[in-house]
DNA sequence: CTAATCTTTCAATAATTACTGAAAGTTTAA
DNA sequence: TTAAACTTTCAGTAATTATTGAAAGATTAG
């Protein structure tokens, strides 16, 4: 496999993974193309590139800005905005993370905090209720937590704290 | 708030959590009600309970089935089957790592060590693609490892472990 | 100021994904 | 056996989500 091949295979990959997740396939594969581009791209390089249109581009360019892990740049002496995505991965996954919990755990954690603290009837299926949706949050708040681990520690915190678990 | 209402909302919640994931609303749900009910359900009950067509219960329970988080169990002298989920968050967690590792990050790493292992042409480019791709490799690989820790130890792992994090 | 260049917005449409319901299939009681 | 009780399958349809493309909105060079 050379050049072309890999980049098309990466770019596919990295968008089918990304509907696994309920991120959009553009958004995946615009994420991908900057990922591995060493140049900031234009809108209009995207577009050739991944043969989406204008709107779509600008839309999920502007979603991956949101997220935090593409950035606008300006290439001195051109109209053009270009932009470049995060290259580090630590920070990618720290970004990630951070807005995963955001958008998916706290909410969550904010749902099932209100349906275990109702009030225990007596019945069987009230407490089962309450006792089953507080072991979930427990676990969302562990679960969270360790993602929070990994957001605020420094670098290599992934790495080092995986030698550890693994000795 | 009170039972039936708390009920309804951990539902709701669960599906469009599971939207979020790219498990389907109905599949969640039924996980949800199964979750929280003391006693094991039948293909009537779920339908009726969640408003949802026969064909639709039997293909979401047939998938729940498949992940290995909902059981078939058949209760004395009645000719249905009833169906419960797995109980214990902890399972629970451990089988959704394992199903998601397998489905989702397996695939993925193999891909990515294809790409990462294309033939160096010495352009800036191929160079790039390989470091980007290699990088993300490791990531994933880190991030499977640290899942099948939490699905092949003890009970508690997940729990001591973090402890052990926060000390 | 204004025309050229570039970006955003959004209504229309396409593509995908989920759901229904009835028919076919399966199991078991009698 | 056979018929009643139950489950699965799947073609058709509905609902949701993504994409386009053209018009409107910005920005800047001259």
């Amino acid at each position: 496999m050379e050049y072309t091949a890999a980049k098309e295979k990466f770019i596919n990959t990295w968008g089918s993974l990304g509907t696994l997740w309920g991120i959009n396939k553009a958004m995946a594969q615009i994420h991908a193309l900057l990922f591995i581009s060493p140049d900031p791209l234009s809108m209009e390089d995207v577009m050739e590139e991944l043969h989406i249109s204008r709107g779509n581009t600008s839309m999920n360019l502007r979603q991956l800005i949101e997220w935090g892990i593409v950035y606008k740049t300006s290439i001195a002496g051109e109209r053009k905005e270009y932009f470049t995505s995060e290259k580090d991965v630590q920070e990618l996954a720290r970004t990630i993370a951070k807005e995963r919990s955001r958008r998916e755990i706290q909410p969550t954690l904010k749902v099932l905090k209100e349906v275990c603290s109702i009030k225990d009837d007596g019945t069987v299926k009230t407490k089962e209720l309450i006792k089953k949706t507080k072991e979930l949050y427990d676990l969302a708040e562990t679960a969270d937590i360790m993602l929070n681990k990994i957001v605020n520690q420094e670098q290599n915190w992934l790495t080092k704290t995986l030698v550890k678990l693994l000795k």
